[in-house]
DNA sequence: TTCACATATCGCTATTTATAGATATGTTTG
DNA sequence: CAAACATATCTATAAATAGCGATATGTGAA
């Protein structure tokens, strides 16, 4: 990891909503409550659920969602019209072992 | 750590100066000059070599480093009339149990 | 294909942050 | 005490970010 990339993360993480973000997606199954199509959170929780939980406007939580996972800190997948997002736990680890 | 502390750990971590005077104060043997007072490191690096270093203004880094201290990152410690910069291991590492 | 829905992007204003110069405070030394 | 120096704080302006509504794009269903 270099120095531009764990400022970027810097950034996603200066802020209250998108920091507990990263919180809630540790344990999906326990901060959101069941998809109706997609049966498990192996690829996370889509845009709605994280929108409607951290009570922001869609157009914001998008763009959220969108730099985090440009820097590295999420993965998005999609299944049909749903974007679903986890931790990307490869990222987060180099970030930790630069700033450690 | 709670939310808030760790956002406002997240704020400094969100300038590329702020951040890389993180990773300077990791090795302050091998980045800075040997102090011509204290002569040795154990409490960091005096203000005026990391404003140097860093290149902004006095006031500027000054303000950066008081909100580092704020937030945990660093500690500082006064011999006479110069302030010395150390990390805070301890703050780091809770901050890093929060986020992983 | 048209509709409805999920998400992304654009354009805008309000707020926050970056950064500097000027000035104040604290500390050592003559 | 006065001068010199290190650091902190104040004030101001430019730049960046927050957050929203409107609109565009993508996708499955009717």
């Amino acid at each position: 990891m270099d120095l531009k990339t764990a400022t970027e993360i810097g950034k996603c993480l200066s802020n209250e909503t998108r920091f507990q973000i990263m919180e809630w997606l540790k344990e999906p199954e326990k901060n959101f409550p069941p998809h109706e199509t997609l049966k498990h959170f192996n690829d996370g929780v889509c845009v709605t659920y994280i929108q409607e939980k951290a009570g922001l406007s869609q157009s914001t939580i998008s763009t959220y969602l969108t730099n985090m996972e440009k820097c590295g800190l999420l993965i998005s997948t999609r299944h049909g019209k749903w974007s679903y997002l986890k931790r990307n736990e490869n990222t987060i680890g180099k970030f930790i072992k630069f700033l450690k």
